[in-house]
DNA sequence: TCAATTGTTAATTTTTTCTTAAAAAAACAA
DNA sequence: TTGTTTTTTTAAGAAAAAATTAACAATTGA
C-alpha cells in the first residue's frame, strides 16, 4: 500500500487509473496540472508520482525537475506516462530524475505490474526521511545518519532533533519543546534543553542548530 | 505533515486520534477543553483543529467563534466531530467558520482521508508577510527578510517591528507601544523605546520608521 | 525663543544561554 | 537481586546577548 499522486490534464485517465489504483489497496491524490501536484507534495508527499510527459503550461519534464531540486523529494519515485509516439521524451525524463516509464494507452496490468516493481525498489530507502543532504533520520529506530555514518541517540535527544527537524527553520519556543519533548505535566528544570541542545550539538555538529535568544531553537536547512 | 490539534472532552477519543494522526506523521497536541486549546493557540498556531461539538462548559462552536474572531486565526483549518444524530449542529458550525466535519463514530481511515483533502486545500500562504517590496517579516521564524538579505533581530525589536507593521502608516502612541510590547505591568525608562526604534532604523533603515512627535511612531509603507 | 520631546551613545544591568561536572534516575547485564 | 553502564537532570559559574538607563545632544513646534 502506498501514497500515490496521478497528473494527467485528461480527467478520463486519472480516472482510469485512480480507480485502478485504488482498488489495489493504494491511497491515491489526483492533480489536473504540474502546480497543483508540487504545491500538494508541500504538503504531503507522497510515495510515487505518475506524471503524465505532455501538459500544458508545465509540462511533467518541469515538475520533475522542480521536485527533485529539492533534496528532500529526493526519495519520490517519479514514473512518467508518454505516449507511444514521443519517444524522445522518454530520455529526457529519465535524465531529469524519472525512475521509470509507461507508455499510453495505460493497461491497468502492467501499470500495476510496474508500480509494485518500482514501489519493491523503494522500500529500502523508505524510512528514512532526507532533512539535509548529510542529515537523514529514522523515526522508526531512532537513528540519524550523517554522511552515511550511523549515530545512534538516547530517546530524549532523538525526540528533540526530531521535533526540530520537523519544521527546518521555524523556531520552536521552549516551552513548547517542553510540551512535545518532556510533555506539559513533567517539570524539568530551566537547563535542561540546553544541555540536550549541547549534546546534540556535539553529534551532529555546531551548525545544524542555532539559538534564537530570548525564543528558542530552530533546525537549519 | 501537519501540526494538529484535538479538542474532546473524551479520553478515549483523544488518545484515538492523537494515534492515528501520529501515525499518519503528523504533530499532535490534545485538549479536553476548549479554553486550554485557546490558550495553546495563543502559543503556537496549528495548521488544524479537530474540535468536538458537544462539549461541557464551551461547546465547539463558542470555541471557532472564539478564534475566528482573531484575523490572526484565520488560517487554521477547523474540522468539527459531531454526533451522527445531531446534525443541525453541522450546519451551525460551517457557520461559525468551520471547515468541514466528520461524524463519530470516527474511522481512522475517513478521519485521515478527510484530513489530507483539508491540508491539500490549504494552499500556504503561510509563513512570509510581505510588508513592503524589500522587506517581508517571517513571524514563524523571527526574522526579518530585506531584499533576500535575512536580519536576525532580538526579541523586544522583533515584536516592536512586529506591532508597527501589522498597520503600516499607522501610528502608535508610545503608551500602546509600550502595553503590547512590554505589557501592562511592566515599567521602563522614557527612553526605552527610542533606543529600540534607533536599533531597528539601523538595521532596516531609516526612513521605514517614521516620528510622530507627542504620539508616536509608525511604519511607513 | 525655549520648553518639551525625541535622538544618540556608551555604560550598566539584567536576562538568557553555554558549558562543565557531578548527581540522580533509568536501563541493562551478570 | 546487585553492580554497571547509560541516560537524564541539576547545579553553578562563565559567557554572551539583550534590555535598560543615564547623560547629554538635537530637534521640533507653539
Amino acid at each position: 500500500m502506498a501514497f500515490i499522486f496521478v497528473v494527467d490534464d485528461e480527467e478520463d485517465i486519472r480516472e482510469l487509473m485512480k480507480y485502478n489504483l485504488i482498488q489495489d489497496g493504494h491511497r491515491v491524490s489526483t492533480f489536473e496540472n504540474g502546480s497543483l501536484c508540487l504545491k500538494a507534495v508541500e504538503v504531503e508527499k507522497p510515495d510515487l508520482i505518475l506524471l503524465d510527459v505532455m501538459m500544458p503550461l508545465m509540462d511533467g519534464i518541469e515538475v520533475c525537475e522542480a521536485l527533485k531540486n529539492n533534496p528532500n523529494n529526493e526519495d519520490i519515485i517519479i514514473c512518467f506516462l508518454t505516449a507511444r509516439s514521443e519517444d524522445y521524451s522518454q530520455i529526457a525524463g529519465l535524465e531529469a530524475g524519472g525512475d521509470d516509464y509507461i507508455s499510453k494507452p495505460i493497461k491497468p496490468k502492467v501499470l500495476l505490474s510496474r508500480i509494485h516493481a518500482l514501489l519493491r525498489r523503494k522500500v529500502k530507502l523508505d524510512v528514512k526521511d532526507v532533512i539535509s543532504q548529510e542529515l537523514k533520520i529514522n523515526r522508526d529506530r531512532y537513528l540519524v545518519e550523517q554522511d552515511g555514518l550511523e549515530i545512534q541517540l538516547p530517546r530524549k535527544e532523538f525526540e528533540l532533533l526530531a521535533l526540530l527537524t520537523s519544521r527546518p527553520n521555524f523556531v520552536f519556543k521552549r516551552e513548547v519543546i517542553l510540551e512535545q519533548v518532556w510533555g506539559s505535566e513533567v517539570v524539568v528544570g530551566d537547563r535542561t534543553i540546553d544541555v540536550h541542545i549541547r549534546k546534540l550539538r556535539e553529534k551532529i555538529g555546531e551548525h545544524c542548530i542555532s539559538t534564537v535568544k530570548g525564543i528558542g531553537y530552530k533546525f537549519n536547512q
